[in-house]
RNA sequence: GCGCCCAUAGCUCAGCUGGAUAGAGCAACGGCCUUCUAAGCCGUAGGUCAUACGUUCGAAUCGUAUUGGGCGCGCCA
């Protein structure tokens, strides 16, 4: 409907323009659904947008298009309104046709194909494997997930995809603190490092190895710490000592360091995709960094920077220019000891992407590290890549509040809540819809007590109940021996107020699922859910829905009926259950 | 100091990329269950859209400055 009146727009002012009226077409024709239903269901400002090059004042120029525009049938009324809107009243019919639109296609209504089938790699979550993922990296997995959804609805092929750091530093001292808490359960009595992972899933790890294995890693721990030096709280450096910590560690255990180190990494990777998987997030790929180095991929992005001239050493290291492709300072790729940087494998990374021939990159990131941007969308252009094809998300930090208070995290000592605390405490549906309720941008409080009330403070029970209604007043008909036959509808008997508001909301799913889509913003569709469900709700007060008139009941049964679909079909791009009964 | 993000009702937030009288929920106050689920509905009250200039037919929305908050500026990841 909403693209029909654009096209006949459309139509009608390249007439004006050959009729000389107007020069030229402006870069963005606009129809709107309208906020107020005194206005008609749709508008255009196309009046105001054009009238200083017809130089005519906006109403009279707006009565200029109105008279071109060709006779259609769907339209009722057109008018010219306020500064120079111009409003469109569709016709009865044309607007409770909807509700067979969306009865026809089912679930498969509001999809479109606006992404032509573009190929989309979203990466998002990629949290360093360390431990296990905390409420900060649940609003990334929602987020993420959504979206993805959100664009598939829209005709985008999207592959998901998470980045595992598999490599570096931090998985040795991962390996060591399994290694350290395993000769405690062997009986060893030793100081733990303060540098080392503090968490208690490290020490189940250790436990798991020491009840399978016994004694078979096992080394004196006088042996390992043996002229280590002093540790951060004993007045030493922590950096220090962690690093001979694993230095030693390495060089006695040897082949057994990269057995605990599998291990551990697979035990944590597991509950990883097992708490995504439960909260409805699904990867098509997990990306190993550690693969980028082991296939030489690493290696070959740095000799081929090098080969265009955009690293120089100083200072024993490796640098990049990143300046010259915007950066406020080069960086370093390959460090004084020889050892690559995360960067050095991320350029790796993307570059490889942009290998894979997609036509979007989309990451999605921490709000912490936008700093980062520059520096990698510099890798790609030095590497021959446009950088304009990665889109990078920013999504701020979501606090945690409880009875009013915030609930302080540290990560390092371990004292966090974990993604799996919450989807326990507030369920999965409830977590899913609070982190994508604000926009991604912006800074978030995560009231847990809020996301528990079973009240109409809480959107997600809101909407679910309003389905949850809506089949209740099915299992009613179904008790009369009642069954919704469309045919039998007469649809043009929905003339109430609310019915007819409820008829303009459902003809506004399509275009927010797509503005949903296109501007990355989930949030937008939530509102929209919540907003039916508000329409819904005040009609199952208002009126009744099986009534003596068989043709009357029929056709707010399909009302509902289609109302019910949007909502399953809205709630299902959220990642959101759609309960029969609450 | 430099860069990015944010500032809208007492609170938590929307505001469809410049449009018509700025909207919800909560909290406050007043109503609605012998009738399809009261996790609901109806109503009242509440705002100098941080501040000041500017751009134009028109600004919460765009620009500049100021104020106030968050984050980032490692040979960490």
């Amino acid at each position: 409907m909403k693209d029909q009146l654009k096209d006949l727009l459309i139509k009608c002012i390249k007439e004006l323009i050959s009729k000389g009226i107007l020069n030229e077409m402006p870069s963005r024709v606009r129809i709107d659904h309208t906020k107020d239903k005194s206005h008609g269901e749709y508008a255009t400002n196309i009046a105001l947008m054009l009238s200083k090059q017809a130089k005519k004042s906006p109403t009279e120029l707006a009565k200029i298009i109105i008279d071109q525009l060709e006779d259609t049938s769907f339209i009722k009324k057109i008018e010219v309104a306020g500064p120079g809107f111009i409003n469109f009243f569709i016709s009865e019919e044309s607007s409770t046709s909807i509700v067979n639109d969306i009865l026809d296609q089912g679930s498969l209504y509001g999809r479109s194909k606006i992404g032509q089938g573009q190929k989309v790699l979203l990466e998002y979550v990629s949290a360093n494997p360390t431990g296990p993922l905390h409420v900060g990296h649940g609003r990334g997995a929602a987020y993420g997930a959504t979206l993805s959804n959100l664009l598939r609805s829209v005709g985008f092929k999207v592959d998901n995809e998470y980045y595992v750091n598999d490599a570096g530093r931090q998985m040795d001292i991962l390996t060591v603190s399994i290694y350290l808490r395993y000769l405690t359960h062997c009986g060893e009595n030793l100081r733990f490092p303060d540098n080392g992972y503090q968490g208690q899933y490290i020490n189940d790890i250790a436990q798991v190895i020491y009840e399978n294995s016994g004694h078979e890693f096992f080394q004196n721990s006088d042996l390992l710490f043996e002229s280590v030096s002093k540790d951060g709280l004993e007045g030493g450096d922590k950096e220090i000592h962690i690093d001979q910590l694993i230095e030693q560690s390495k060089s006695i255990l040897g082949e057994s360091f990269k057995v605990i180190f599998k291990v551990g990494i697979e035990s944590i990777l597991s509950g990883i995709k097992n708490d995504l998987a439960e909260f409805g997030v699904v990867f098509e790929k997990w990306f190993s960094e550690q693969s980028l180095i082991d296939n030489g991929h690493s290696e070959l992005c740095i000799s081929k920077l090098k080969d265009s001239k955009n690293l120089y050493k100083k200072d024993g290291a490796l640098w990049f220019k990143t300046t010259k492709f915007g950066d406020e300072k080069d960086r370093v790729v390959v460090r004084e000891n020889g050892n690559h940087t995360y960067f050095a494998s991320d350029i790796a990374y993307h570059n490889e992407k942009l290998d894979r021939g997609y036509d979007k990159i989309i990451n999605v990131w921490g709000a912490d590290h936008h700093g980062y941007i520059p520096r990698v969308k510099a890798s790609i252009d030095a590497l021959g890549h446009n950088s304009n094809k990665l889109e990078i998300l920013l999504v701020q930090f979501a606090n945690l509040y409880r009875g009013g208070s915030k609930v302080q995290m540290s990560t390092r000592s371990g004292s966090f809540v974990t993604l799996e605390d919450l989807r326990m405490e507030v369920g999965n549906d409830a977590a899913r819809f609070f982190y994508i309720l604000r926009k991604s941008e912006q800074h978030m409080d995560f009231d847990l007590d809020l996301a528990k009330s079973k009240t109409n403070e809480n959107p997600v029970y809101y909407i679910q109940y309003a389905h949850a209604r809506i089949c209740s007043v099915f299992r009613q008909a179904n008790e009369k021996e009642l069954e919704l036959d469309k045919s039998q509808a007469n649809l043009s008997l929905l003339t109430e107020d609310i019915e007819k508001s409820i008829l303009r909301e459902l003809s506004r799913y399509k275009s927010v699922l797509e503005s949903s889509a296109v501007q990355y913003e989930p949030h937008q569709l939530a509102y929209y859910l919540k907003d039916l469900a508000t329409h819904f709700h005040s009609y199952y007060n208002a009126c009744k829905f099986i009534v003596d008139d068989k043709e009357l009941t029929q056709a707010r049964l399909s009302l509902i009926h289609a109302t019910r679909q949007i909502l399953i079909n809205g709630l299902s791009i959220l990642g959101v259950s759609a309960p029969e009964s609450m």
